[in-house]
Formats: structure tokens, sequence, C-alpha cells
DNA sequence: ACTAAACTTGACTATTTTAGTCAGGTATAT
DNA sequence: ATATACCTGACTAAAATAGTCAAGTTTAGT
């Protein structure tokens, strides 16, 4: 289990500009040099952001982006499902009233990993881009 | 995030073993009709299942595999890091004293990814085979 | 002794996913 | 004007995944 690029890429930007600056836009550029982030990737990651109304962009020179809510109010949860990060530990149907792999029962593990999936979406859905930004002053070395 | 197919496999094989029969060997052939597992595929797994302790093979004609503890006491961490399912959600060295991508400071999710690691972690420490057939018995259709 | 069932091992491979790059835009502050 | 910065879609190399294939060895039952 691992989470993929672009979703540790968003979290990593986002808290970036939230940590910069809260007022100004920044540029991806700046993102870039700062997180060590191929720069054309972070486009494409910010186009989905942008579409999921997650931040919201200045175009032009001094351009950027800006977060469109409070860091406190931006769930990681938000963020995960902009990018498309799936947390899919089930690989039946969720709603197999019919059971699992065709067959009459639901697979031995059904609720195993149901419950994993809860967990995991759980945790997310309560860490906010806040949070992230507390912790990391207290454990700044 | 999900969970690959081997460690998927491994837990439903193992379940049914558990399930089906505690003290006679139950056959790769078996299970994998039953839980619609390639024969072969399941080979692979089972030679790691082994090597890990977490059952023996009884060769022959009748031959089979049999848990080698009570499944109370299979966690399914163990099962896990047996089959090299690795939940790995940081991407920087945990001991990064000297910070993550070769800079000063910690990257600023890294306690984050730590976190959601160890709470998955936790999660799987918690559960045993025993508990997959609770379970299952519980909410069988 | 024979044979079929079942475990054992290592090499191989098609497909999919991942983690990006490339090329060519458009908008706007100065 | 022009440099800065956003915008978009197509493309791709490399790695991981999910297996298969081939050629065994071991042992229970007859």
């Amino acid at each position: 289990m691992k989470i993929n690029s672009k979703s540790r890429y968003a979290v990593m930007a986002l808290a970036d500009i939230a940590n910069f600056n809260r007022q100004n836009p920044v540029s991806l550029r700046d993102i870039s040099l700062r997180q060590n982030i191929s720069l054309v990737y972070l486009e494409q990651i910010f186009s989905k952001l942008k579409k999921n109304n997650i931040v919201k962009s200045i175009r032009g020179t001094n351009g950027g982006y800006v977060l469109t809510k409070d860091p406190e109010q931006i769930k990681l949860s938000n963020i995960f499902s902009a990018v498309d990060e799936k947390i899919k530990t089930l690989q039946c149907k969720r709603e197999s009233k019919k059971g699992c792999n065709g067959k009459l029962t639901k697979c031995i593990t059904h609720n195993l990993w149901d419950d994993l999936e809860m967990h995991i979406n759980d945790f997310f859905d309560k860490k906010n881009l806040g949070d992230l930004l507390k912790n990391n002053l207290e454990t700044r070395i």
C-alpha cells in the first residue's frame, strides 16, 4: 500500500502555499523550487485542484495560485478526491447483495477490506491543511 | 491506495483453510476452486507463507497446507509482511535526522504520512484470522 | 512398484499504472 | 511589447502487477 506521487505532491504543494503566503498568489515555479517537484507535473496537478475548487488561479505576471478557503477548511479527503487518489481496498462491489465473484455469499474478506477503507477515509476526513501547518511548526528541526 | 492481489489472496486463502478445516491439510487445488484464484499463483503465495512459518505443507496425495497456529494467533500484519505487502506511505527516510530530500528540515508532510502508516499498521496488528471467521459467520448472507 | 495427487522453484511475460515530459498554447501586469 | 505565469492534451519510459510456463520432487494409496 502506498500513496501515489500526485496525491503526495498535491498535499505538499498546498501546504506550501498555506505555509508561505495566505494573501498573495504563489507561483508554481516557486513551489517547484521549494518542494523540488517538476513544474510541468505541478501544472497537471493544479489543473485538477482548480477544477475541484480547492485553489483559484491568477494569471499573468506575479500570478499564481491561492487557496479558496482557510487551511482549516480544506480536508485532506477533499484534496485526494480532487487528484483521483482512490482509497480502494475492496476488489468486489461494495453493494453486492448478490455476493462477490458471482457467488451467493460475500467473499470471506469482504468486511475486512471494507473496514480498512472506512478507517483510512476517516483518517483523511479528520485531517485538514491547518493541522499540517501546526504539526510542521511543532516538529520543524 | 489499494492492496495488491497477493495480499488479498493470501488472506482469503488462509481464511479458507481456517474456515474449512482445522485438522486435515487443505489442498491448493480446493482453495483455487472455492476462492476462484489461479492455482499456480497460489503456489507462489504459499511458498512465501511457508517460508514465514504461517503454514506448513504436507506433500503427496491428500496433502495440502495447514496453519501452524490457531487462527486467533495469526495477525494480518504477519500475513502481509510474509507476502511483502509493504505499507509505505512515506517516501523519504523515516529517520532522516538530516531532513528529507537532502534539505535541512523534514518535509512538510512527513509527519502526516508517518501517522497514516502507523494507523494502518495498527489496524492490521489488531486483526487476526479468527476475527475474520467470526465476522464472516455473522454476516454471511 | 506404480501412479496420480500435490507441493516446489525459478524464469518468463503481457498488461497496467505511474510518474512524469513535450509542445504548443492563452492571459495579464508592468 | 514582453516576460511571466497559467493552461491543455497528447505522449512515453520505466516500474509494478498479476499472473503463466516448465520442469521438477515427494508421498499416499493401490
